[in-house]
DNA sequence: TTCATATATGCCTTAGTGTACATATACAAT
DNA sequence: ATTGTATATGTACACTAAGGCATATATGAA
């Protein structure tokens, strides 16, 4: 039963949350989800150290950026239950500003640029 | 988005998460979850009171019996987003032996015995 | 009124967790 | 080597939350 509790344990947290609903929709490097989460970049890589040691999440090297995706056999259900939650208008609206500003990150990693949005060396 | 991560702290507690599956079937009084999810009176009542606050849970007394069911607004909402993970296979035979141990608690609701099977004065 | 059953709750301890600060590590370029 | 960029992590702190224990409340019956 614990299996079912820790499962839902990773949307109970609203940082969690959005990072999990980014990465449901591509793969992103950690200063994209740090610009799209607005928030930290510690405690992006945090959570996404928690995640990688659950297998929720696979990382990726490329140069100094490290791309993070959903593991093969856990997107689906992933992608269903925020499906299910988001199908009653669960979401305020922030998930909807995320995925905006994934895409305007998206646009300058075809640049080749990967600027980190947040101020603090 | 606080709203979806509280939302899903509902069923990051494995007490929790049996309750709410179980209400997700039907209306059940206290001393019938408490059987059926195997733990104390006091636990139940606990969740049962947070659940209520939230606008989760519906009571409604008959006699010292008080039954609980979900909120009309939230259940469809439960009901999916629970099926979605257990679609996956996420349940490890606790929610199966819930319901079974509901069942046999149907029956003597029939013969009009509610009696308490927790050995706790 | 007294007793039995069913449910709720105040208090406490304990375990867990999310974030902030500082720092460390990894890679690339000059 | 040194500098800059990107990411990870050790430590500490604050806060939450779940369960145990005792007790209180509510209803019904004798």
């Amino acid at each position: 039963m614990k299996i079912a509790a820790e499962f839902f344990k990773l949307f109970a947290d609203p940082t969690r949350c959005r990072i999990l609903h980014a990465l449901a929709q591509g793969e992103f490097c950690v200063c994209e989800l740090v610009d799209a989460i607005q928030t930290t970049q510690y405690t992006v890589s945090r959570h996404l150290a928690g995640l990688r040691k659950g297998g929720w999440v696979m990382e990726r090297r490329e140069g100094t950026w490290i791309y993070y995706r959903l593991t093969v056999e856990r997107k689906e259900l992933i992608k269903d239950v925020l499906g299910a939650a988001l199908k009653h208008g669960l979401d305020d609206g922030t998930l909807v500003g995320d995925a905006e500003r994934l895409a305007q990150r998206l646009a300058l990693r075809e640049a080749g640029r990967c600027v980190l949005g947040y101020s603090q060396v």
